[in-house]
Parts: C-alpha cells; sequence; structure tokens
RNA sequence: GGAUGGGUGGCAGAGUGGUCGAUCGCACCGCACUCGAAAUGCGGCAGACGGGCAACCGUCUCGGGAGUUCGAAUCUCCCCCCAUCCGCCA
C-alpha cells in the first residue's frame, strides 16, 4: 500500500514502476483526487474547529450563568452543513484508499524488466542432476507404485487436487518438515511458531490477498480464510504495532498447512502433487530494519538453499522480473528444484523482500533509537521450504531402477533410521 | 451456547457529561551531579491526518460502528475481542 504523500513527491518513480510491472500510468489521476479530497477535509475540519469553538464558549457561558440562545441557535445552523460536509471527505479518502490498495508494490531498481517468466535470470546453480542408468520416472508414479500415495482415494472424499500419503511417505512429509524447522531454529536464528490457519478480514488485507485476490482462497461460513501460506498469519503478528527497534530483526518460522483455490490453474499440474488445495510449508518472515532487508533477503534466501544442499537436491535460483512477480514483493528470488521425473527445475522456494508494502497495510512500526517519531518496518517472507515439493523432489531425485528410493542422510534420524522405502509387498 | 466482568497512550493503571488527548508510575530520550556508572534531581515523551517556508495552528482517535447532547473516554443501542465460571467438546 501506498502513501498517497509519497506519490505525491515522487510521481515519476511511481508511474515508472507501475510501466515496468506493465500496468498503466496512475498517478495524475490518483494525485487528482488526492487535492480534491484535502480540499474536502479541510473545509470539514474548518466547520469542526469552529463547532468546538462554540460548545467551550456555551459551556462557559452557562457556568456564567449567561444567556447563549444566539450560540446554540448558530450551532444548530451549521450542524447540517458540517455533516455533509465530513461525509465528503469520508467517501473521497475511502475512495482514494480503495485506489491505492489495488496498486501493487514498486520492483526494486535491481529487478529486471519483463512481462512474464521467460525473462527471469537465473543467478546461481548448485548441484548436479543424477545421472540414473534407467528411465526417470515422475512423483506420482514412483508414490503410486509404493503404493503409499493415493490420488483416487483423495478425489473420492475431497475432490481434484488432493492426495493421500500413508506408511513412509507420510512420515517422510512430517521428517522433511522437522528437519526444516529444526535447520532454521537451532542453526539461522528463527522462532518456531504455531499460528492459526485461519484468519480474518483484517490480517488478509494486511498481507495484500485482500482485496484483489480473495477468489484464491477458501473462505469459512463465518467469514474467515484459510490461510494460503502461513505468511499471512507470521507476518500479521506485529500488525498494528510500534516494537522497539531492539527487536528488529525478528525471525519466525512455522510449518503449516497451506490452502489455495487454484482458481484460474485449470489443466496445469493436473497430474500428481505438484498443484494442489493443500499442502504443507514451511515458512519464514523475517521482521526487518529498512536499512537492513536487502541483506536479510540474501540471508533469507541462503537458509532456504540451505535445506536443498543438505539434502543433495540440485537447484538453481533465479530473480523473478517485474511482471512475474507478487503484489507485494519489490524483489523476489525463486529456488527451483531439479526434478528427473520432468527433466526441469519446478519451483520449490519464492523468497520475497515487500520493503514497508505490508508494514504499511497492517501499520506495523517501529520507534528509531534517538529519533523522533516512528517508522514502518520492512517484511519478508519465504518458503524454506515447500514440503510437499520437497517430498516430490526426493521421490524423483532418490529414485532407484527397481523403484525403491533412498532416504537423504539428513532424514534418516526424523525417519526412524530407515535407509530406502520399497515398494508394500504386493 | 448461557452468566458475569473487562477492553484507555510502548507497558502498567486512574478517570462516570465541559480546556481530558487524558493523573501517577515504569520504560524511553535530554540535561545536571559523577573520572565513569549507578542512585538522585530537573525537563521531555501517544499516533495519524490537514494547513504553513517555519515557529506553529487545526482535525480525528480512549476495541469498532450508530445514536443522544451545544459538548461524550464518560450516557444509550448494535457488533467484535479478552478474562472467569457453567454447559458441550478434540
Amino acid at each position: 500500500m501506498f502513501d498517497i504523500k509519497w506519490i505525491r513527491e515522487n510521481s515519476a518513480v511511481f508511474d515508472g514502476a507501475l510501466k515496468r510491472r506493465g500496468g498503466s500510468l496512475r498517478s495524475a489521476e490518483l494525485l487528482a483526487l488526492d487535492e480534491t479530497r484535502r480540499k474536502a477535509l479541510t473545509r470539514a475540519q474548518e466547520t469542526q474547529a469552529k463547532r468546538n469553538k462554540l460548545a467551550r464558549e456555551i459551556g462557559a457561558g452557562k457556568a456564567k450563568g449567561e444567556n447563549v440562545d444566539a450560540l446554540l441557535a448558530e450551532v444548530a445552523h451549521d450542524k447540517a452543513n458540517e455533516a455533509a460536509l465530513q461525509a465528503e471527505a469520508e467517501r473521497l479518502q475511502a475512495d482514494l484508499d480503495a485506489r491505492l490498495a489495488l496498486m501493487p508494490n514498486v520492483p526494486a531498481a535491481d529487478v529486471p524488466d519483463g512481462g512474464d517468466a521467460s525473462y527471469n535470470q537465473e543467478i546461481r546453480r548448485l548441484g548436479t542432476p543424477p545421472k540414473l542408468a534407467f528411465k526417470a520416472r515422475e512423483h506420482f508414479d514412483l508414490g503410486e507404485s509404493l503404493g503409499l500415495m493415493d490420488f483416487e482415494r483423495a478425489a473420492k472424499i475431497s475432490g481434484a487436487r488432493f492426495v493421500v500419503l500413508k506408511g513412509a511417505l507420510a512420515r517422510l512429509e512430517r521428517a522433511l518438515a522437522s528437519f526444516m524447522l529444526d535447520l532454521h531454529t537451532a542453526e539461522f536464528g528463527y522462532t518456531e511458531v504455531n499460528p492459526p490457519a485461519l484468519v480474518n478480514d483484517a490480517a488478509a488485507f494486511g498481507t495484500g490477498q485482500l482485496p484483489k485476490f480473495g477468489s484464491d482462497l477458501f473462505r469459512t461460513e463465518s467469514g474467515l480464510w484459510l490461510i494460503p501460506t502461513a505468511e499471512v498469519p507470521l507476518t500479521n503478528l506485529v500488525a498494528g504495532e510500534i516494537l522497539d527497534e531492539a527487536q528488529l530483526p525478528t525471525r519466525l518460522t512455522a510449518m503449516t498447512w497451506c490452502f489455495r483455490s487454484e482458481a484460474g490453474a485449470a489443466g496445469k499440474d493436473t497430474r500428481g502433487m505438484l498443484r494442489q488445495h493443500q499442502f504443507t510449508k514451511v515458512e519464514l518472515v523475517s521482521i526487518a530494519h529498512p536499512d537492513a532487508s536487502a541483506a536479510e533477503h540474501e540471508r533469507m534466501t541462503g537458509c532456504a538453499e540451505e535445506v536443498l544442499k543438505r539434502l543433495g537436491l540440485p537447484f538453481r535460483t533465479v530473480v523473478l522480473c517485474t511482471g512475474d512477480m507478487g503484489f507485494a514483493a519489490q524483489k523476489t528470488y525463486d529456488i527451483e528444484v531439479w526434478l528427473p521425473g520432468q527433466g526441469r527445475y519446478r519451483e520449490i522456494s519464492s523468497c520475497s523482500n515487500c520493503g514497508d508494502f505490508q508494514a504499511r497495510r497492517m501499520k506495523a512500526r517501529f520507534r528509531p533509537k534517538g529519533e523522533k517519531g516512528t517508522r514502518f518496518v520492512h517484511t519478508l517472507n519465504g518458503s524454506g521450504i515447500a514440503v510437499g515439493r520437497a517430498l516430490v523432489a526426493v521421490l524423483e531425485n532418490c529414485q532407484q531402477a527397481d523403484g525403491s528410493v533412498r532416504i537423504p542422510d539428513v532424514l534418516k534420524p526424523y525417519m526412524g533410521g530407515l535407509d530406502v522405502i520399497r515398494p508394500a509387498k504386493a
């Protein structure tokens, strides 16, 4: 969410940013509305000031036993006018806010321009895709052969884009999540949080899901939203708060289910568990000092990459171009893991620096030491990493000729010492 | 779901119609004292918005909304949230 004052003073930057994102120029229209709004506000405030003054005079006059009928008549006369001016100012304010709430964040200066994912730029690549002496199978093929991944029964009870995991695969998902949480908490200083998976409108607005992207979410009958990512509850933990500067950075991690309607994804990744309505993810969130958020972004991306390094999964990291970034992001790194079954890299993590965009929406501030007033914090979020897709990646990268799957060393303690997942006996 | 009690500035906690945007304390900031620190003393300290080059002036905000009144933190109504007890329940 933008500060209209910032747009007023940086209209060229604002329009340039929208243009880079493929939008149309809007500052002139917004500033005209703002001009009207401020004039209406001033008029309304002048009448309020007058009323306050008269009310004080009436009070003082009455205390002295004077006749205040003339003053009372004057107040009564102004009353209708004041209400109308106030309503007008409020209407214009609401109109401006509604427009600002739909504006995406400005891309950082070092984000490449481009309209779609083909303009994303690879910045590094680690690990080597495994050389298999046999034709690599896709994860759903492996999982079903193992007898531990069941899409048909999931469809029976829930519909498309759900899966049932059993036995060693169910445990593998739990092992992956535990490993990730242990890594982030023990080595990277994140605090583990177990947040609500249902949030209210204000929280969904704060991180930018509302008002524009409500159709991507599931909504309960009572009006709550199922979280599409733990970014929503974790980031909103500081909503409306004024932090001490010493509390920055606050680093949080959570394993949660994520729920996405996948509206508009019809036909994409229909087979397998790459794109589900419900999936497990370990999320990383940082509440950072504005001067430190760029460095925090690099650090967070490194934390996510470390998960893949230790699992021995080949990956590459790309910086998203302006046209491929999310609504709230200033800059985003995607980490893509190698999937032998598909023979290509697929997104497994997305780490974004949102600057003060979300902080403004949720009014999350801090008090700079030795300075007057408050400043908005910067918020960052990243998958650390998507557990469901990590399970897919382990299956495909660690598959063996006989359809069995080798367990990465770092996961063995979490798997009760199991080395290999073998097909269930027929 | 029922009953009761609450939601006030970073925290804690007064305030039941008229300079209350709000007493006092803690925290924080500045100054003094000190070689330095602690303790102590003095002073400052809510946020947002609008106007102004600025000093400064004004408006709004005491969970949210509506109302009564010349005037509401304070009275009325609705809603939300929290605490405790009861019921139900993983």
